[in-house]
DNA sequence: ACTCCATACCTAAAACTTCTAGGTATTATA
DNA sequence: TATAATACCTAGAAGTTTTAGGTATGGAGT
C-alpha cells in the first residue's frame, strides 16, 4: 500500500504512461496497473473515473465509446497530442525530484 | 517548477530525509530545499510551516525553541524514533512507485 | 533616527480535491 | 436463479492546501 500523497502523484503519470502505447477502458486501466505495481497501487472505480473525466476535460486524453465482442459497452480512452506532450513533462518532473531524493538516499555522491 | 500533486508527495520524505542528519529550523528548511532541488522546488513558508505542525502532532518530528547567536528566536526540529521509521516506509514506497513508473520509461526491460 | 530588506515565525478562511458510499446495467458462472 | 465479475457513474462529505494576510526582530544603508 503505497500513501496518499504519492498515490496522487503517480496517478495521472501512470495514465498518461499506461495510454501512450494505445488505448484502454477504464475498468481494464484499473486492472494492469494494481498486476504493473503487484498490487502496490491499489487503485479502484472511485477514484479512477472522476480523475478520467477531468483529464479528459483538460484535453489530455479522449473517450470514445465501444462495444466489445461479448457485447459489453466499455469506454475507451486514448492520449491527444496535448497528453503525450503532458507525458513528457510529467517525466521530467518526477526525474527531477527523483533525482533530489536519490541524491541523498544514496551513500555515494557519484558521478554527476 | 514541479506540479501539485508531485510537491504534496515528496514534501513528507523530504523533509524526513533532510533532517535526518541533524535538527533544522524552518526557514533553513526552505532554504535547503530550494538549493538541494536547483530551484526546482519552490517552498515556500506558507507550504513548510502548516506541515511541519502537522507531522509534529503526528509525532514524527518534534520541536524546541532555541535562540541564535545574534539574538533571533528560531524553532528547530528533529526526527523522533517513530519519524526515522516513517523515513523507511517512505523511501520504500517512494521506490516502489518509481520501478513501477522507470520500468515502463525504460524501453529496456533490465536485469531486475 | 529612520527606512527597508531579510530573517523567522504564525494562521483563519477560502478554495480546491478526494474519498465514500452508494447507484445502474450487463454478462458469466455456479 | 442467485452471485460474482465486468463496466460505468456521481452527489455530498470529508479532508487538504493555498492565499493572504499577520507579528516581531536584526542588520544595512542614508
Amino acid at each position: 500500500m503505497v500513501s496518499k500523497n504519492l498515490m496522487a502523484a503517480s496517478t495521472k503519470p501512470l495514465i498518461l504512461t499506461i495510454l501512450a502505447p494505445g488505448e484502454m477502458y477504464g475498468y481494464q486501466i484499473i486492472q494492469s496497473v494494481i498486476e504493473l505495481s503487484g498490487g502496490t497501487l491499489e487503485w479502484s472505480e472511485g477514484m479512477l473515473y472522476p480523475v478520467l473525466h477531468k483529464m479528459e476535460r483538460e484535453k489530455f486524453i479522449r473517450s470514445q465509446w465501444k462495444i466489445s465482442e461479448n457485447g459489453r459497452r466499455r469506454k475507451y480512452y486514448k492520449l491527444t497530442e496535448s497528453g503525450k506532450e503532458e507525458l513528457d513533462k510529467e517525466r521530467e518532473q518526477w526525474m527531477k525530484v527523483h533525482k533530489v531524493l536519490s541524491k541523498m538516499w544514496d551513500p555515494s555522491p557519484a558521478y554527476d
